[in-house]
Order: structure tokens, then C-alpha cells, then sequence
DNA sequence: GAATTGATATCGCGT
DNA sequence: ACGCGATGTCAATTC
């Protein structure tokens, strides 16, 4: 099949012609040794050593350190490059437009190069979101408490966007705040947030602010209780083989027999 | 040079063997066709197709669709991998503790293998970052305002850590929150927490809130407003030579002539 | 190990 | 294009 190319060890003429043939429409990794410089919204560089470089068909630019999950540098989908010889090196030069950011890649020695034309038409299915809480909680909003009834999702405020608008057995308003996990003092700052800005319209005894959430951390339980906030324990659903297929658009192969 | 090993369409059994050479020893990097199942703080899956697949010596696991920055699936470092062969395919499965998430690639047919003995030795050198706006602040504090007094950086309250505790000309409080970038309402919503607390210490008119950004949005400047909070606008401090030398420890290589 | 925050965060969804 | 918030965020630092 001839999706694959490689090129071990090239001339700079090599590689030139190789980056030529398959740049912007194969994915392209180079086993190289190089500096890089990187200048705009912060500024870096890393002296020479040996690294991972992978270009891809929308512009995505990263190089790996042979450790840690993030590239040491990178440039998002939608950049330009440009390369060229010079002093004997290759320079890979990866410009993205807005904001303005430069990445130049200076590679004193290539000792592998690949190309590969990834044939992938399928999309992640996620289970387990913020967003499956809240269609959760509007499909069963006992799930809150007895008597609670959502009314709005994603409502927009000047101060933010109520994930979960509703009213609570008193007709007395009720903010939900979702966090798919443990909640800390950032997550009760946002309720708090959204409360104000009702309580300032409605009346303070009118509303009511509840975190719904795995957890909390310690310094947010202390903060919730003194702002007068509530909170509900629920975990995020991981949908087993029903909910795995909520979203998704393709349903062409069963789930692994061994994975459940 | 004997660091880059490859081998192309491989058997299964040459697939293993070359696994079993360099695996936690080379970076992996397989060019593969493959499905994906994850579970662990969420859970997903995604059907078969080719995908770029990287398996660094300190167990960080990455695999790369054709297009986006980040990874559709992943592992990282510290990750513990295992490999086998079921039903003709190679089943790579990589295993975190804590929390426990388990990654289960099934892949049905390798296009290319390459092994990468990366020799590196140089760290990230990067300015522009938030803690040298702090630093700059602290050299020179008329940038926030005629009088001002640094006196503590990173001070811990019961609901956060101030970037910058200080004093003004008229021996007033200030506390200064520092965005590199654009400040939001969650900058904003995060300010007013650390002035609250000093407040309910100190009282109302003794405490001043200082946000100090390149810029707010439309949002962030109106809730500034509204909390009687304050705005300095600031940019983080890209170093020339000198300052991009300020916290190397090797200065082995000059800056390009072309970069400067 | 828990908590907190920064990041060249990236990404997606609104208006 | 800008504003805003979620993310399996990751990674560093401090307690």
C-alpha cells in the first residue's frame, strides 16, 4: 500500500525533494537533530539535541522532547511553513497570522524521515462530559432535588453563561454550576458570580446557588459555605454501550467483546 | 549513527521483536491503523482508522489523527505499557495508576516502525511568562503606580494565592492579580476573591485590587468596574539576549545572527 | 498526596 | 473575528 514513504540518513537535496513531494498532504515526522526559536505571544529557544518534528496537513507543527505528554514547541493548525538550506541546515520556518507567531527550526542532521497519508474518517466519541451531566440532570432533575425544575440551559448573563437555569419547589430561582470533576475555589467564584448578578435582580432570598459536582476541594467547601452556597454530589455519567452511541454519527463496529 | 532503527510492513512476529528492543528505551513511533478505547475519568472509543502513534521512553503514550494540535487519545509519563498479539492484531495497552485510566489501541496493521535514541540535554528556554512580569514588577514598581511597595510574592490566603501583596503611597493594601495575556471575568472573579477576604481583615477602605494585564474583555472590564476594582495595564517582558539568558543555565550556543 | 494556578494553554461554540 | 468557558486539560509549586 502507498501510503507510506521514508527516507534514512538523507542529503539535503533528498530532503528538500522529499518535503517537496509530500508536505501539506502527507503527515510528516522527521527524527532530526536541530535548535528551534520560537517568538510571539512569549519568546524561547532550545539549544541542539536530538527531537521529534511532525508536521501535519492542516499546518500543525510539533516538535517532542523524548519526554512528557506536551511539545517542548508548536505551531496550531492553519500555519504556514516555509523551509529552505542554508549553511548546510534545513530551516523549517512555521508562521501562524493572528495572533502573529514564529517558529524556525534550524536541523543540523535528519537521520529518519517519514510521510504518511493517514486515511481516518472517524471522530472520538466521548463519554463522561460536563455536557452529558446536564443532559442528565434535564431528562431526571430529581437528580438535583425533589420539586426542581430546569428551565434554561447555557443562559447568558453579562457576568458568564448559567450552565443550568431553574426553580426549586418554592418558585425561588435555582443556579447550577456543573464540574465534570472534583470542584475547587475557581468553580465557586463563577457560581458566585452568576448568583449576584441574580440576587442583585431578583432579591437575595429569591435565588439560590448549587454546585453540582463529583467533589469539592477543601478551600472551596470553606468558601461555598460562607457565600451561602449549596452543593450536590453527582458524578458525570460514563454511558455504557447505550450512552457510549449517544453521539455518535457512525455506528459501524461493535465495541470490543474483551472491553466490556 | 546507530540511534534511528526502522522497519516497514512489518509480520506481527517482527512487530513484537522490535518492540521488545526498544521499547522504554527509544522513542516508538508507529504509522498504523488502529481502533481506540479509553476509560479512566471519562471514557471513549473510536473506530478504525490510520493514525500516528508515539510511545516515549518515560511512558507518555500519544496518538495523533491528521489534523489538531492535540492528541485524539494519550497517556502520560510514568504510564506503564503492555503489548500482545490476539486475533491477528497487536494490542498495545497502556495503564496509569492514579487515577487508573487504561488505553487499549487495537491495531490491524502497521505501515511503518521507526525507534529513536534521542539524545538531549538542552531545556526550554522561555521569557514572556507571568512570573517575569512579577519579577519586572518587583525591579521596578513605579510600573504599577508612583509609590507603590511590593512586599510579598505568591501569598497564601484561605481563598487563593496573590501573585503581588503590596502597599501604596497612602499606606493602603493592594493587591495585584498578573495576566500575561488578556485578562477575562475569571481573572476578574479571582482579583475580587483575594479583596474580599483582606477587606473582611482589614476593612473596606484600607484594600485596592489591581488587575494588571495587556488588556481585559468587554466582560472583565465591566465587572472591574461594577467591583470598584482597578486596571494597570502591563505586558509581560519578552527579553532581549540578555533577559532570554536570564534563567539558562547553559549558554553553550549563541542566538542566531538571523534572529535577532 | 492534595490544592492551587499558570500556560505560547487548545478547542469549540456562540454573537 | 471576538468573547467566553470546557478540557480525560498538563505541569509546576507549595504545603
Amino acid at each position: 500500500m502507498g501510503n507510506t514513504f521514508y527516507i534514512t540518513n538523507p542529503t539535503n537535496e533528498d530532503l528538500n525533494n522529499f518535503i517537496n513531494l509530500y508536505i501539506e498532504r502527507y503527515i510528516l515526522i522527521l527524527l532530526a537533530r536541530c535548535k528551534v526559536f520560537y517568538e510571539g505571544r512569549a519568546k524561547s529557544q532550545l539549544e541542539e539535541g536530538d527531537r521529534l518534528i511532525i508536521i501535519k496537513p492542516d499546518g500543525t507543527f510539533l516538535i517532542h522532547k523524548d519526554k512528557k505528554r506536551e511539545p517542548v514547541n508548536w505551531q496550531p493548525p492553519g500555519s504556514k511553513i516555509f523551509w529552505s538550506i542554508e549553511r548546510d541546515c534545513l530551516i523549517l520556518n512555521s508562521i501562524r497570522r493572528k495572533p502573529r507567531e514564529e517558529l524556525k527550526v534550524v536541523i543540523s542532521r535528519v537521520y529518519h524521515a517519514c510521510a504518511f497519508k493517514c486515511e481516518d474518517y472517524e471522530e472520538l466519541n466521548l463519554t463522561g462530559s460536563e455536557s452529558e451531566m446536564a443532559e442528565m440532570i434535564f431528562k431526571n432533575p430529581n437528580l438535583i432535588e425533589e420539586g426542581f425544575i430546569p428551565i434554561s440551559r447555557e443562559y447568558q448573563i453579562p457576568t458568564g453563561i448559567i450552565d443550568i437555569l431553574g426553580k426549586d419547589k418554592d418558585n425561588r430561582w435555582v443556579i447550577l454550576e456543573l464540574k465534570r470533576r472534583r470542584a475547587d475555589l475557581q468553580a465557586i467564584s463563577q457560581l458566585k458570580r452568576y448568583v449576584e448578578y441574580f440576587k442583585n435582580k431578583y432579591g437575595e432570598y429569591r435565588v439560590r446557588g448549587i454546585l453540582v459536582a463529583p467533589s469539592l476541594t477543601i478551600g472551596a467547601e470553606k468558601l461555598l459555605k460562607e457565600e451561602n452556597l449549596e452543593f450536590k454530589k453527582l458524578n458525570p455519567p460514563k454511558g455504557g454501550k447505550r450512552n457510549l452511541n449517544h453521539n455518535v454519527k457512525s455506528k459501524k463496529t461493535a465495541v470490543l467483546d474483551e472491553w466490556l
